[in-house]
DNA sequence: GCAATATATCAGGTTATCTTGATATGATCT
DNA sequence: AGATCATATCAAGATAACCTGATATATTGC
């Protein structure tokens, strides 16, 4: 009964506006993240793991984990000297999933779109 | 039969890079073409209805439709004066309403990530 | 404590994307 | 045909996002 109201109040906080659902499908709009955020849907790896994985300076792998951190997709976990990277949010799956069936049957329209750059 | 073999060609052309991935995620990535989207996905419209709606000046609006038109979400049909878009692929529903939840459980998080503006 | 390893942060240059105003196209009406 | 309405296109300036190299922080092992 507490959990509906909670439920409840969470919805009104729900509805978000265009800008931050513009914001978080930006974070999804950089080749490098989405990389990153598969071979962390595959299983949690160190960051050292992810760079060897996309052959990229440090500092860039590094950089989008941040933003991928700060966003709440992943969550980190130290053991010993290395920090261990995994996804949190179930969802991210899906959504990824959900793009790349769309993605898959639109492949050509999306590729010869000029306002966006490659 | 040729059915079927046309989907197993397809489905060879599926698994699109992550390059197009974030090509259309970025397509998703700006609050105008997210509000467009949102009403079409209400009902086709008229360009000038949508101007209405937005306030924003007629180019800005004509632009993300070409965008959104390219990239093969929207289709437009002519009628009389007017140009009717309205929205072709299904999914582009699912996606907003799916990004739409993660976006209302993570929205301060979200919100507070300084490598992507607002 | 010191060296080494693993990761994070920051500034600067570069490129991509958005916006705006002006102009072009295309259809309808008289 | 000429005028008008609806939409599209383009160029230029402004802003946002990315990448890199250098430097900083934090933990482990000696």
């Amino acid at each position: 009964m507490a959990t509906a109201k909670a439920r409840a109040i969470a919805s009104i906080s729900h509805a978000p506006g265009e800008t931050l659902l513009a914001k978080f499908a930006r974070g999804l709009g950089d080749p490098t993240r989405l990389r990153i955020l598969q071979l962390l849907l595959d299983r949690p790896r160190s960051v050292s793991e992810i760079i060897d994985h996309l052959s990229m300076p440090q500092s860039r792998v590094s950089n989008h984990l941040a933003c991928l951190k700060w966003c709440g997709y992943v969550a980190t976990e130290r053991q010993g000297r290395v920090i261990i990277y995994r996804v949190i949010d179930r969802r991210m799956r899906a959504v990824i999933e959900l793009i790349r069936e769309i993605v898959a049957d639109n492949a050509a329209h999306i590729a010869s779109c000029a306002r966006i750059g490659d």
